[in-house]
RNA sequence: GGAGAAAUGGCAGAGUGGUCGAAUGCGGCGGUCUUGAAAACCGUUGAGGGUCACACCUCCGGGGGUUCGAAUCCCUCUUUCUCCGCCA
């Protein structure tokens, strides 16, 4: 969520950085900052209200004390002749400012002057790719490699829950477990702090980092219990930090989890959900970060640079995309995604996505920044997969097929104990 | 699931209808003293809205109500604790 006065005092660049979404919000704009110049002018009408029944309230009770009960009586019936009014325009003063805040909450995120103009995913710029081989070598698509060795079992899925779980089996299962504590250990040994946060989150965090209102078909929903599935680890751990004020010397918050994450996925079909493309259910290792503003750049590049190492580790194709303004998530400033290369389906597939939200979502959060020479500032957040289980093995097991067997990279060796899959 | 108790500032903890945004202690910050530190003493120390700055307004778990006036009374929700039941 912006801030209404940023959007006041940057009116103009502020429709020229969203205009790079393709979409023009100067009228949506217009709405917000008029919508709060009346809510100004209601809240001090208001107030005056108030501070005169306070005052007259003061009266009587002083009143009262020195025995003048006549003279109370008649502040009594000035008071309540108040009433009226002081009720119309609370209900004015709640109108607005609830209306202030779904309008506010229709806006995305302004797109950094990095960022470029551009319609879909086509004008995504590439700003790094390992080399892909061009050989002509017969590739084996992973679901059907997972069934030769035994390893994804995605019809035991489909009777168990439905499609999109599937089931990992022998040393399928340990592949998994072995690359969420390698996830883990890499960043870990980068300074992160490891969490377990809950599965299972409530409105208010869903709100915080962005995903309700307006997203909630994206979330599987409990409703008798009113909680949400995560759809990942962001939720829950960003939201540790929901109304907070941290101290200066306590940044920055580097934060790492596990979790399963859930995603209900609706209206996707087709080849973009064959196999592990695209799953209800599955594994992530999210790094997340709170930062000092005039920080949260230096380090989106140092988080980079940290999934890139990983991928190399383990031996993956790979190329990196700055998303431009039409394929930007909503409430990000930037991001770069991460694909690897399927070559069995001659597709990237994204397993990671690093970004920077700036404070749009610690002001969602009421998530500030003391400096403690009495200034305070709203903090930065940045998250990114590092990362993200079904493709990495998708690639993994296309990439690294033999004709003995699928070897595993040495990385992982020490995490699962067998050099093969055969 | 049943019965009871509670929720106040960074923490602890007073306050049960009238200058209470809230005593006191601890902690934090600034200072005096000291070669330096500790101790002691003095001062200061919640958040949001609003304003050029003041004024002013809101907030004592969340929401609603009673009253001229609510941290204090009523309703409701949430959370925590104790006892019983159940249980990985």
């Amino acid at each position: 969520m912006l801030q209404v006065s940023y959007i006041k005092e940057n009116f103009l660049s502020v429709i020229s950085n969203l205009n790079k979404r393709n979409v023009d919000f100067t009228k949506k704009l217009k709405e917000i900052t008029d919508l709060d110049d009346t809510r100004k002018k209601i809240q001090s009408e208001y107030d005056s209200i108030l501070n005169e029944s306070n005052n007259i309230a003061k009266e009587i009770g002083i009143l009262y004390k020195s025995g003048k009960s006549n003279e109370a009586q008649e502040l009594k019936s000035k008071s309540i002749s108040l009433k009226p009014k002081a009720k119309e325009l609370q209900e004015k003063l709640n109108n607005v400012s609830e209306e202030l805040k779904i309008k506010l909450c229709s806006i995305p995120n302004i797109p950094n002057e990095l960022v470029v103009k551009g319609k879909n995913e086509e004008d995504n710029e590439i700003i790094f790719s390992t080399e892909i081989s061009k050989d002509n070598k017969k590739i084996i698509p992973h679901w059907d490699l997972s069934s030769k060795y035994n390893i994804i079992d995605f019809d035991l899925g489909n009777k168990i829950s439905g499609s999109g779980f599937p089931v990992y089996k022998n040393k399928g299962a340990k592949l998994q477990r072995s690359l969420i504590n390698f996830f883990l250990d890499k960043n870990i040994s980068q300074g992160y702090n490891e969490i377990q946060p809950p599965l299972l989150v409530n409105e208010d965090s869903g709100f915080g980092t962005g995903q309700l209102p307006d997203k909630e078909g994206q979330m599987y929903h409990i409703q008798n219990e009113n909680l949400y599935l995560i759809p990942t680890a962001e939720v829950p751990i960003t939201n540790i930090y929901r109304n907070s004020i941290l101290k200066i010397h306590e940044l920055p918050i580097k934060l790492t989890g596990y979790t399963p994450c859930f995603r209900r996925e609706a209206g996707s079909y087709g080849s973009d959900v064959r196999g592990l493309n695209r799953l209800h259910q599955f594994d992530k290792v999210e790094i997340v970060r709170i930062e000092c503003p005039t920080k949260s750049y230096i380090v989106l590049d140092e988080m980079v640079e940290h999934v890139k190492s990983i991928l190399i580790e383990l031996e993956l194709p790979f190329r990196i995309l700055r998303l431009c303004g039409g394929d930007l998530g909503f409430t990000s400033a930037i991001t770069y995604d991460f694909e690897v290369f399927s070559k069995a389906q001659n597709k990237w597939l994204e397993v990671s996505s690093v970004s920077n939200f700036e404070s749009y979502q610690s002001n969602r959060l009421k998530l500030r920044i003391d400096y403690g020479d009495k200034t305070k500032k709203l903090a930065h957040t940045l998250n990114g997969s590092a990362l993200a289980l079904p493709r990495i093995i998708a690639a993994l097991i296309e990439n690294n097929q033999t004709d003995k067997g699928i070897t595993i990279p040495k990385a992982l060796h020490g995490y699962t104990g067998f050099k093969i899959i055969d």
